[in-house]
DNA sequence: TCCCAATTGTTGGATGTCAAACAAAACCAG
DNA sequence: CTGGTTTTGTTTGACATCCAACAATTGGGA
């Protein structure tokens, strides 16, 4: 499946995970790195070299949070946002493609018993 | 997911990946490393370290093969076929575990889905 | 007010994975 | 036979992840 999604990304040089996080940005600007980590289920100081790469791509920006000095806020760039629009339509295919053997009912069923066997987060 | 399956592992200190490996294995005597990469889609340099630590704790033997002096043959120790039997006890309670919210029904169903949406191996 | 505890982002060390390059061994074409 | 090609296991370097420790900052209680 993650070959997969990156033969869906192509060119783009974004993995599951870094798309993870843009999508997470894009729906709370503003967030704090910390809660980035949560959102995503990865350690904080893993994101610190994710971030520096999205950084370095001037797709997503850090912004010194004026209330509290130790917080650095996070926003995706116009850049980030108009890559984010194509990496949305590149994941439908890929994920159109995936369940391409499944009727809607059947997917719909997938999803729900996949959701059945979540364990609460820790 | 993987968090419960430490959890059901307990102190056994055995991951999925070395699980699996053993299984493979046991299920291949003899199997060289080449074709246990591939059985467990990984790649041949990667199971070096994992075969010199399951070697190291008595689990896995590297038998050289007498046709094909580059070959090493893999076998279990009856330590390790001892241990990977009481894996295999847990490993079943904790997928009983994972799927508890399911019915025996959709138990089916949802691995005959997820059958369906696999592509195929490349 | 002032010191101690908690939070935030970062750094450093460990681990597991991949890809590329390698030496040894086996295979094969002429 | 012999010289080039393939296969096998390994080493090395890159990368992503975790955990523990850290400095800077904030907040709370005596």
């Amino acid at each position: 499946m993650f070959d997969d999604f990156a033969d869906a990304m192509g060119e783009l040089e974004i993995g599951p995970g870094l798309f993870g996080t843009l999508v997470i940005i894009e729906a709370n600007p503003g967030l704090k790195q910390t809660e980035l980590a949560h959102a995503a289920r990865l350690d904080r100081s893993s994101l610190v070299p994710a971030l520096d790469k999205l950084e370095a791509r001037g797709l997503v920006a850090r912004r010194a949070s004026a209330e509290d000095r130790r917080v650095n806020g996070l926003w995706l760039t116009p850049d980030g946002a108009a890559l984010l629009k194509k990496l949305k339509q590149r994941v439908m295919r890929h994920e159109q493609h995936l369940a391409s053997n499944l009727s809607a009912d059947e997917r719909e069923t997938l999803i729900a018993l996949l959701q059945r066997i979540l364990p609460e987060r820790r």
